[in-house]
DNA sequence: AATATATTTCCGCATAGCGGAATAAGTTGT
DNA sequence: ACAACTTATTCCGCTATGCGGAAATATATT
């Protein structure tokens, strides 16, 4: 194939040319909804995005007409329409790991009886892309889709350890500044985590995302250079101790890990 | 609430002031993945978009640097990205009456043994938005993001049926487009199913998506106004004959349209 | 009625984004 | 090794495009 790889951003002043704004707020618009499941009306995604009135007027407008949102005349909001999901699906689609990781996802759920599932990195959060049930149905039930934080979380950890050095600094700057006075706890956790990411391979987080459940988790490198992904495995505490973790199902997400990497890029 | 209804299309020319081109390009690109569930570089896009070399680089570039494209370098190729999915999620969370209708709709699944399922529009084509299988494992599986076609399935005519008038007839112009040759037998098709809309409630099609496929479909019109959906129900052929859901499985799925509605906005 | 709130419209201006052509990096063929 | 292709990016001048402040409009509230 003919890559040309992209130079330093070909900047003029201090603004990036290539960059497409509209597009980018578009897309922050449609980001607004992420917090509730509610309807927004536009004084909401100006007020989210911190864009002007007659700026998001005209870009839900615009969402509206390619049928991104729905629009609700009774009470003048906004909320996302099915194009939306249709893209969230071609997106899981289109990854081939997924598919493969599937039984071996399963064959350890069914194990464990713990609920085993693959990720992704959103910003600050970790979306799940795959998530296989053991045969106990008392789980805490996250779908696909769903996010939940990179910092306090096992899974979002062995994202973190699995990525480059420089990408690494750069998240971990934005946390900082995210997180404000709870930093300093959080940047604790997160350095224990890669501790025992070197030591044993996994992450772990012991009641610190909530309390009483316990996780293990290991990141997913595609030799292929796309992105890193991580597995988890995790629930209550009085059913996934410390100890089960350590001498057993730490080590089997490893081989998951193992297993997968041999059989995909 | 103050609302403030839009009036036409503040147009200057023949182009719209209001109408965001570089968010609707942008957009597309994502779009572009629906066929396949392939990577796509840039010349593809170029390619299905329509839009200049020079243009699709920007777009991706920015798409990449906002997270919603991942870029294999090996190839230099794109995919779609976690952030997508995690939009997807905020669409179904978003959506009260998904949540309602589950149960629903599991029921008329357990009953029948065949796949009962939810979906709007996209487009040319019904997404899914929900989906509940019946103890029968041998299913179909059409997965919550799939999209079918609107012009040749029970669910896309219920969907047709439950729209208005003006609505109906610009989709129907688009196919009618979007098809050639092939209208004629489509239209048909359609216009079939509106008449048993009208004189049963449901719309059928036999064997006219796939072969040995028949199914039933009736609209969902929530009362405020928000988007028209459809419920179906469908299988095999040899098991889901005609004569059981003129006898019976239709007037069900009335029931669970009736019973939504009753409990739904 | 009058006030408050929310959203859209208007409109001039600056510039963001566009596309054509040139350039660069790989890839393949001989 | 060199040349011919392919594919993607960069450059750059121009203009349409998108922007935001302020005015206008519509509804809800008191």
């Amino acid at each position: 194939m003919a890559v040309r790889p992209r130079k330093e951003p070909s900047k003029v002043g201090d603004t990036d040319r290539d960059f497409v704004v509209a597009l980018g707020r578009g897309l922050e618009v449609l980001r607004a909804f992420r917090k509730e499941g509610e309807a927004l009306g536009n004084g909401d995604f100006a007020a989210r995005t911190g864009l002007s009135k007659s700026t998001i007027s005209r870009l839900t407008y615009t969402l509206h007409r390619l049928g991104y949102l729905s629009f609700n005349p009774e009470t003048a909001r906004y909320s996302l329409a099915p194009p939306v999901l249709s893209l969230g699906y071609s997106c899981l689609a289109g990854m081939p790991t997924l598919q493969l990781a599937k039984p071996y996802m399963q064959e350890l759920a069914n194990y464990s009886g713990m609920p085993v599932a693959l990720a992704g990195r959103d910003r600050l959060t970790m979306v799940y892309l795959e998530r296989c049930r053991g045969p106990n149905p008392v789980t805490l039930a996250i779908e696909v889709g769903a996010h939940i934080k990179l910092a306090t979380t096992a899974i979002g950890r062995a994202y973190l350890a699995g990525i480059s050095e420089d990408r690494r600094s750069e998240i971990l700057q934005e946390i900082q500044e995210h997180e404000g006075q709870s930093w300093p706890a959080i940047e604790r956790g997160i350095y224990d985590a890669f501790e025992s990411y070197a030591k044993h391979g996994y992450c772990l987080s012991i009641g610190e995302w909530k309390t009483d459940v316990n996780s293990v988790a290991v990141p997913f490198i595609p030799s292929d250079g796309s992105p890193v992904l991580a597995f988890n495995c995790g629930g209550a505490a009085s059913h996934l101790s410390r100890d089960w973790i350590e001498t057993d199902i730490g080590a089997r997400l490893k081989d998951l890990v193992r297993n997968i990497s041999a059989i995909s890029p």
